[in-house]
DNA sequence: CTACGTGCAAAACTTTTGCAGTTTG
DNA sequence: CAAACTGCAAAAGTTTTGCACGTAG
């Protein structure tokens, strides 16, 4: 699995034009080493942890590639920093529902959802390339029952 | 129409447990004086032109206040600022579709699409409070004839 | 009159960049 | 060895905040 990841990421440098590098190698490692959204920051922390050396000078340069190369998608969530999905590999057109009460993110698909966005799409004169589905809710046992049981899981605010 | 707004936003200030102050009135009423979407800075410029003593301090601790009681929506998309937009009221359910050609923004709404999405919510366990679908897509006519007659329209790339 | 609000400028935060030194191919 | 890449620290860009002054109620 390690040894089949190292030709993957090898395989992708190339194609990109690009050196590979050591710090390279851990950044793409870590970036697909987790199916949790992270921020620049946080995926700085776990490529130092496969490699001390990676700089942040180099996780911001490194991103880039990855999502022009549609391997990482970019998310805004209303942060003041972005998030990055590493998700859309194995599941290219799912979507985000987010708990307003503990900031837990589900994603999901739905083919029909899909057929509908594409078919409005060129009715509007556009040919879509990329469909983004937010949905802000709030759990309905919390709002049942009082309680939510996610709400222990609860992200930092920032 | 101009009293019927100074009214309404005397009304909204008074609601909102806070004083109505010349510069918060300008911003409000510079807020809703377009239906484009634009960014804090921009509205600071719109707003100066109704009351010069605006300063950017106050757009930014208004825009919250518009924000959190539901009058004006904060718009991610991609950039490095925020975008609002102040057509929410009129069109509660309105989605986006950004052409990647020339940064053109079409607003559509779709009743079946929003029956869909409340459906997957409510299946997933929550109540939907708010929904947010962003479509990039290339101009069709782009493609076919190489000429997008958006693309004089071009908005500025920050 | 006093609590709330404002402008200014400095600070906070994320992201980008110039540069000198290092490494890949 | 030359071109590409890296880390560091400074810079850039947006948003927030402390403080002294002003103003609404």
């Amino acid at each position: 699995m390690a040894a089949d990841w190292e030709k993957r990421i090898s395989e992708f440098l190339d194609a990109q034009g690009v050196r590979s590098t050591a710090q390279r190698r851990a950044i793409i490692r870590a970036a697909f080493s987790t199916t949790e959204h992270y921020t620049a920051d946080e995926l700085l922390v776990m490529a130092k942890k496969l490699d001390d050396s990676v700089s942040r000078a180099t996780v911001y340069r490194t991103l880039p590639l990855l999502v022009e190369s549609g391997l990482l998608r970019e998310l805004d969530l209303g942060k003041p920093h972005k998030y990055y999905d590493p998700n859309y590999l194995k599941h290219p057109n799912h979507n985000h529902l987010i708990c307003v009460d503990c900031d837990k993110i589900v994603e999901f698909e739905d083919p029909e959802l899909e057929e509908r966005e594409e078919m409005i799409s060129r009715k509007l004169g556009f040919e879509p390339a990329q469909k983004n589905l937010q949905i802000r809710a709030s759990c309905s046992k919390l709002r049942n029952s009082g309680a939510c049981e996610n709400k222990k899981r609860k992200k930092l605010a920032s």
